[in-house]
DNA sequence: TAAATTGGCGCC
DNA sequence: AAAGGGCGCCAATTTA
């Protein structure tokens, strides 16, 4: 029995109501009530709550210490949809999709807002040209519901907007709780790695060291921050080199090279998670991040401000539970790999993936004579595109053993060669080629299993297709596909996998937070005695991940899952 | 002068 | 072993 309504902020506080049948539309008149917090508190019986913008809403009610179990996310969906449909440019917000709908101008979307470090305020103030009536709201779900039923696969569409939704509240859910985050830790490391600040500003000691080393390797002045002016220098020392980047460095043989990179690695600390990253970010003992689930086409998120996501790793020592307190850091094993097995279906390589030890071993043992480093570059290879080198050469080897899983991806980079669209598992959408103003019909792209495996044995699977007829741009895009299909389906589980989550870490009564998450990594902040049981909460979630999205599949999904105080101390 | 791009590197 | 995919962030440089 699900109960579904709509719900709608008034300008005043207070909230716009109705019940809703099974095709979306009010099942009773609308009421308005005073109180937003107070209208959802006095309705438990709720299962799902429609509103056009979690990240607008949620936060108030969670200000009120209402949390909800489920939602549905309007802004969410006609993303997704419009994606679905080939019309991922055009403006995503519900007053856009209802001024569609009424044949009116479209509004453009409002422009991003800027991330204003430490302050929670923003998140209460909707953003201005974003409201819009309550009936017109109505209107546009109804719509919705209608569009992912004319979607080729309605049940999947349906579970992608679902699991957005959800994914929408457990974001505002950690920005909420934050990361439990010690500032004396940190200011520990950056002191340790980088010495002390100089009152006037400017470079910490160790890095001015550093740069007085370069320049002395040089025999004159070197700012190890100019690419151009270390390209230059080595160039006068009679030593070409295209680039800085490091692993280029790491060729030459030059005394400037050690204290260069280490002054590269340093610097990045210090530019951006050094001191004033900590006074903008964390207050309180927490880090709050802003999370956008959905940021990347792919389904990745990303967060607005902060690099949560790419927290170095010397960093997160400073990442410590509350006194009795810890946390249960999980990170699912070779995510993507076990993502292309159930995809692609593959045989060898769910026999590969329906195990919980080491994949890449498996892998090795199966198809490349137990040499796991190989089995790995050449299936990343192959997932990324390579072009060139080892991975390249045991890409043979791959598709001999693993025909329909190379030709899923194979599939994948034609499509995005020859201007078409894929989707990821669930259905969410790439992007139209840049340039190509209409794809029309022609952009629709094979659907599921059917399309891709069905054929597997054709273009694809000889060797690949035509080189030498695409561009380097179609080249590049065939890539950018040929990786979508299963990064991108690998977030679809990723979703799924916090939703289950949430759910039963709720459902089970626990004080448990979930306070981080990283593509194929969350952390779960518990009281010690809870933590074994949020290592199970995990484990089963992300079964149930994989059985709701890919249905029947002897793929495992197995994390791996420490319990400790500091994070840095999970690897 | 501000916005957009580039180079580099952190994370996955 | 080679330099493939996705991001965010910072500073410098280029463009409008």
């Amino acid at each position: 029995m699900t109960e579904r309504w709509a719900l709608a902020a008034t300008e005043s506080g207070g909230a716009h109501l109705v019940p809703l049948d099974g095709a979306g539309l009010p099942a009773a008149p609308a009421v308005t009530e005073p109180d937003l917090a107070e209208a959802v508190r006095g309705r438990p019986g709720v299962t799902r709550w429609v509103w056009r913008s979690t990240a607008e809403i949620y936060p108030r009610l969670l200000a009120a210490g209402v949390p909800v179990a489920r939602c549905y996310d309007v802004e969410a969906a006609e993303s997704l949809l419009l994606g679905h449909e080939g019309r991922l440019g055009e403006p995503r917000s519900a007053a856009a999709a209802h001024a569609r709908l009424t044949r009116a101008p479209v509004p453009p979307d409002p422009a991003p807002r800027q991330a204003v470090p430490g302050s929670q305020s923003s998140l209460f103030e909707p953003r201005s040209g974003t409201e819009l009536p309550f009936d017109a709201l109505l209107q546009v779900y109804a719509d919705q519901l209608a569009r992912h039923d004319a979607t080729a696969r309605p049940d999947r569409m349906r579970l992608l907007t679902a699991s957005e939704s959800a994914g929408m509240l457990v974001a505002a859910e950690m920005n909420r709780s934050g990361l439990p985050w010690r500032a004396d830790v940190h200011r520990d490391v950056l002191q340790d790695l980088l010495g002390e600040r100089y009152a006037g500003g400017g470079e910490p000691r160790r890095l001015a060291e550093l740069a007085d080393e370069v320049s002395a390797a040089f025999g004159h002045r070197v700012r190890p921050d100019l690419p151009a002016e270390v390209v230059r220098a080595f160039g006068r020392a009679g030593i070409k080199v295209k680039s800085t980047r490091r692993w280029e460095l790491e060729e030459l043989d030059h005394p400037a090279v050690r204290p260069l990179i280490q002054y590269k690695k340093l610097y990045r600390i210090w530019t951006a998670h050094g001191w004033s990253w900590l006074q903008d970010w964390v207050r309180d003992g927490r880090f709050r991040p802003e999370y956008q689930p959905g940021g990347t086409v792919s389904g990745r998120w990303t967060t607005n401000g902060g690099g949560a996501l790419q927290i170095p790793k010397v960093i997160r020592r400073a990442v410590v539970a509350d006194e009795g307190w810890r946390l249960v850091v999980a990170d699912a094993d070779q995510m993507e790999p076990r993502v292309l097995a159930a995809i692609s279906r593959d045989r060898g390589l769910m026999e590969v993936a329906g195990h919980d030890g080491d994949l890449y071993t498996a892998l090795s043992d199966r198809a490349f004579h137990g040499d796991r480093d190989h089995a790995k570059i050449a299936l990343l290879g192959a997932v990324y595109g390579q072009t060139s080198g080892d991975g390249l050469k045991n890409l043979a080897a791959l598709r001999r053993r693993f025909p329909l899983a190379v030709a899923y991806v194979d599939d994948a980079a034609k499509a995005g060669e020859e201007g078409r669209l894929v989707r990821t598992w669930l259905g969410r959408t790439s992007p139209p080629a840049a340039g190509s103003g209409d794809d029309g019909e022609a952009g629709i792209p094979q659907e599921g299993d059917d399309g891709l495996t069905g054929d597997g044995s054709g273009s694809s699977a000889d060797g690949g297709f035509t080189p030498g007829y695409a561009s380097s741009d179609a080249r590049a895009r065939g890539r950018f596909t040929r990786n979508f299909v299963v990064q991108g389906s690998a977030a679809d589980w990723a979703l799924l996998l916090l939703a289950a989550l949430r759910h039963s870490l709720t459902a089970a009564g626990l004080r448990a937070e979930l306070v981080f998450f990283q593509h194929d990594e969350v952390i779960v902040h518990c009281p010690l005695e809870e933590a074994e049981t949020v290592v199970e909460a995990i484990r089963a979630a992300g079964e149930l991940a994989g059985r709701t999205a890919f249905g029947e599949t002897p793929v495992r999904f197995p994390f791996t899952t420490a319990v400790v105080q500091r994070y840095s101390d999970a690897k």
